[in-house]
RNA sequence: GCCGGAGUGGCGGAAUUGGUAUACGCGAUCGGCUCAAAAUCGAUUGCCCUUUACGGGCUUGUGGGUUCGAGUCCCACCUCCGGUACCA
């Protein structure tokens, strides 16, 4: 008998898919669009494409291309189209050492890219592919941001920012990993440069909020959102420092307004802007410049380390506290961060351990307000700092009071005095979004001298990226040296102007991409609303979870600014999220430096396509993580290969028929089998893609089909049998090695798999008469017997009795107690 | 430190609501086919004990508890992985 021989197989398949563009489906108004059919907009995280693609990418498009299958053969149409997020510095970091534009090397990737998931034979509507550093694309992300512009949400202004010395452009807060870039890991620094922001800080409590709005979405991944947001409810309070030739207000952000009473003193960060003013001329002056330029010095790294002792210096100088008129000094101290609240907190050492730290540093008194003691934290013999609740002392008209009311009462007070409120405070902070490198797309904004600002009109676009020559970046845009294409005429008055020369974040671009696939060639408009209202939003998003914050944040901002500047009718973008785990090798994640990586290339070629695809599916639950093992494939492909020979030898040993009404014997027992296994894959796929147990259950059924299947061919009835497991099986296997499930389904059936319904199991088939019931004596296995499916309780403990092996522990004994649960278990309670 | 997730054979991993622990795969051992090997088909495979059985005991990170019965529920602890951290 021939082989399975899957480089042919393969190639046959994908031929009939490319050329009956079989995925591809229509939108509103276009032949065969049926507005009676369920939609299912299925989608993976497009890729970034460098090189070649790996594991990751196949574990991703394994996994959603099997969920579209499933989808599409329960009568969805199903949208699942693939792009590429084809802007980004490794490109132009190649293109600085090599010269070679970044333009080339993206594309000769995304060729690629694409020959790849053709040969992986991904189901893609490939008439919606899209790639976003064309100017088709970049055209409307340009497009999107002047919208955001106009309606404020887009503003340009001078802020702290991280710099990537290395990368040599600014990052966004979310790209800065414990002090270092993401990118490259370089420590960033902090400069004070003129940038460009999105207010996603106006979305911050919808972006809280709109967690409810979503269908399925891992619960890490929305906690890990929600702490990066960081909403936290408190007061703002108002300290004045009034003496000398000072007179300032200090307003602090505080969740604790009901330890105010308990405040010693008041520390200002090294990078507030009143500084200078307030040691102007004073003794303290010299102490307080040296100490903040050394901070400035220091990394983001250095100053977030782990057991940092407290530093500080003291100003000379007091505030009063609004609450009891007490006078208390300031101090400069590198634990109080500019970004965060307003930049200064008042200092209570009782009720926080920080302070507290602080407060034994610089030998500054420690008060207590709030009864009560927390071993744990405790770190002096009066038990502070404390910071639980307890009643109020040293507070004034407040003690006595438990601290929980008195939060409430000394916010109304501090309002009735006009010196405090409720407030809120986020962690989140507005998206950077400009970059001083080349391969983005380029900001639509032209800087005139006499009208300022102008955006540049829509017509005009796109704003073209200019072919340049040297693409090392010199502390500002490479894009600056381009003066042909920097130099340009002001829109409104026709004057000479200058473009921005700064490009886009490329998160912008994969923040709106899920969008143009469902209109992708308009040139009219970045989508037709009647298009994207009938496809979104997305009803099964896949991913890594190492995009949970940045991406998805950005995607989640995007859809509800495009709604609510009426563009879209959806809130959220992504119903539904999956997170796939990282397939490690050796135990570690794979590194090119490690030597360690995974050319999903090199084992389509040895096993195929379907091998790879099913043993990723096949190694664990795919959101958790796994090993790669060469073993474990070749297992796979070991299975995929006794399909195949069983397919071909019921081609030639069996014909047509259907199997009978009321089989019996062996040949009900397969198709019990068959009927189990339709059973378990539909409800692996629908209890959270447990594609491991379903792939085991398939291998089930072909292994009783190889057990069984010299019995039964010999007769129409056990034949039939065989059939009909070997093309279910065919038929199970189809969403994870859809070129064999094609392959043995035609031979048996002569039809097309993906063109068949989706089995239902038969519930005849999957009941027995018999039924195996386990006997226990004092909860110990002691025997199995077979009883009647239908068996009640008196007999089933009649045979439990019965069993020899049973009653010699029996012997002698009292039976104190019979459990019975009838179809699975006996046990007896001796004494 | 805080917030998640996970600890099951030699390995990856299975186990509806508490009811046969170790499905499926890998690896290993043995056998059929073969001159031989590969491929393939079949058998065995948690550990320990007297291999005499149709025999007994033990086993889901550790220690306790609830229950006729616990991988699953409760309490305490240990280890690993991921996220996050002077956020006032």
């Amino acid at each position: 008998m021939a082989n399975y021989e899957p480089k042919a197989i393969e190639k046959r398949w994908q031929a009939v898919w490319a050329q009956e563009k079989t995925w591809e489906v229509p939108n509103p108004g276009q032949p065969g669009f049926d507005p009676a059919k369920p939609k299912s907009y299925v989608l993976e995280m497009l890729p970034y494409p460098s090189g070649e693609p790996h594991v990751g990418h196949l574990k991703c498009y394994a996994v959603g291309d099997a969920i579209a299958h499933f989808r599409r053969r329960h009568g969805f149409e199903v949208i699942h189209p693939m792009g590429y997020d084809s802007f980004g510095l490794p490109a132009e970091n190649n293109a600085i050492k090599t010269g070679e534009a970044p333009r080339v090397a993206t594309e000769r990737s995304i060729e690629s890219f694409r020959r790849q998931f053709r040969e992986w034979g991904i189901s893609i509507d490939w008439s919606r592919e899209l790639a976003t550093h064309t100017p088709e694309y970049y055209r409307w992300t340009q497009w999107i941001f002047l919208r955001l512009f106009e309606h404020g949400l887009a503003y340009r202004t001078e802020a702290p920012v991280q710099w990537c010395p290395k990368d040599a452009t600014v990052l966004a807060n979310e790209q800065v990993i414990d002090g270092r870039c993401e990118r490259c890991g370089t420590e960033v620094v902090q400069r004070n440069l003129e940038q460009w922001f999105f207010k996603i800080t106006d979305y911050a409590d919808r972006l809280l909020a709109d967690f409810d709005r979503l269908e399925s979405w891992p619960e890490h991944v929305i906690t890990m959102q929600r702490n990066w947001i960081g909403r936290s409810e408190g007061a703002e309070v108002t300290f004045r420092c009034q003496e000398r030739e000072v007179d300032l207000d200090f307003p602090v952000f505080t969740t604790r307004p009901d330890t105010l009473f308990g405040a010693t003193f008041f520390v200002l960060a090294p990078e507030h802007p009143e500084l200078g003013r307030l040691v102007a001329g004073t003794p303290a002056e010299d102490e307080v410049r040296e100490y903040v330029n050394r901070i400035a010095r220091e990394s983001a790294e250095e100053r977030g380390a782990e057991d940092r002792e407290k530093t500080g210096v003291a100003l000379g100088r007091s505030v009063v506290n609004p609450v009891n008129g007490e006078q208390i000094p300031m101090y400069v101290a590198d634990y109080v961060l500019m970004e965060y609240g307003t930049g200064a907190i008042m200092a209570v050492p009782g009720h926080d351990s920080r302070d507290y730290e602080f407060a034994q540093v610089f030998d500054l008194p420690v008060k207590r307000v709030i009864e009560g003691q927390d071993p744990d934290s405790a770190r002096d013999a009066e038990g502070l700092p404390f910071p639980g609740d307890g009643p109020l002392v040293n507070s004034g008209r407040f003690d006595g009071k438990g601290n929980r009311e008195a939060y409430a009462e000394m916010l109304e007070w501090l309002g009735s005095e006009g010196r405090g409120s409720a407030s809120v405070n986020y962690r989140l902070r507005d998206w950077l979004v400009s970059r001083q490198r080349y391969w983005g797309a380029p900001i639509p904004i032209v800087y005139c001298e006499e009208c300022g600002m102008v955006p540049v009109p829509d017509e005009q676009l796109p704003v073209e990226l200019p072919e340049i020559e040297d693409y090392a970046p010199q502390g500002k845009s490479p894009l600056a040296a381009a003066e042909e294409w920097v130099a340009t005429e002001c829109p409104e008055c026709g004057a000479p102007a200058r473009r921005e020369t700064d490009t886009m974040d490329t998160f912008v671009d994969s923040s709106w991409y899920f969008i143009r696939y469902l209109d992708p060639r308009n040139t009219e408009a970045a989508w037709d609303r009647e298009a994207a209202d009938n496809w979104l939003a997305v009803d099964q998003y896949i991913g890594g979870v190492e995009h949970a914050i940045l991406h998805l944040m950005y995607a989640r901002f995007f859809t509800k600014a495009l709604a609510d500047l009426g563009l879209l009718g959806v809130q959220e973008p992504f119903a539904n999220l999956f997170a796939q785990g990282m397939i490690t090798r050796d135990g570690a994640k794979m590194s090119k430096s490690r030597g360690n990586t995974v050319s999903p290339g090199e084992y389509v070629e040895r096993y195929g396509a379907d091998s790879a695809r099913t043993y990723i599916c096949f190694m664990g639950p795919p959101e958790r993580g796994g090993d790669w093992s060469d073993e474990g494939v070749e297992g796979v492909n070991r299975f995929l290969a006794r399909l195949w020979r069983l397919g071909a030898e019921v081609e030639e040993r069996t014909g047509p028929g259907e199997p009978g009404s009321t089989p019996e014997g062996q040949a009900r027992e397969l198709l019990a089998k068959a009927n189990w296994a339709i059973e378990k894959v539909t409800r692996d796929f629908e209890r959270g893609f447990q594609f491991n147990t379903a792939i085991a259950a398939v291998m089930e059924l072909v292994n009783d089909s190889y057990r069984l299947k010299e019995g039964l061919y010999g007769d129409p009835e056990g034949a039939a049998a065989v059939r009909f497991a070997t093309t279910t099986a065919a038929s199970l296997i189809f969403p994870f090695a859809p070129h064999l499930g094609s392959e043995v389904f035609e031979r048996l059936s002569g039809e097309r798999v993906w063109e068949h319904a989706w089995p239902v199991a038969d519930p005849q088939l999957l009941l027995s008469d018999t039924v195996t019931v386990v006997v226990q004596v004092n909860g110990k296995l002691r025997d199995r017997i077979e009883a009647p499916a239908e068996a009640a309780r008196e007999q089933l403990l009649e045979l439990a009795r019965a069993s020899t092996k049973v009653s010699a522990h029996l012997d002698g004994k009292e039976v104190v107690k019979e459990i019975v649960v009838p179809g699975k278990l006996v046990n007896l309670v001796v004494r």
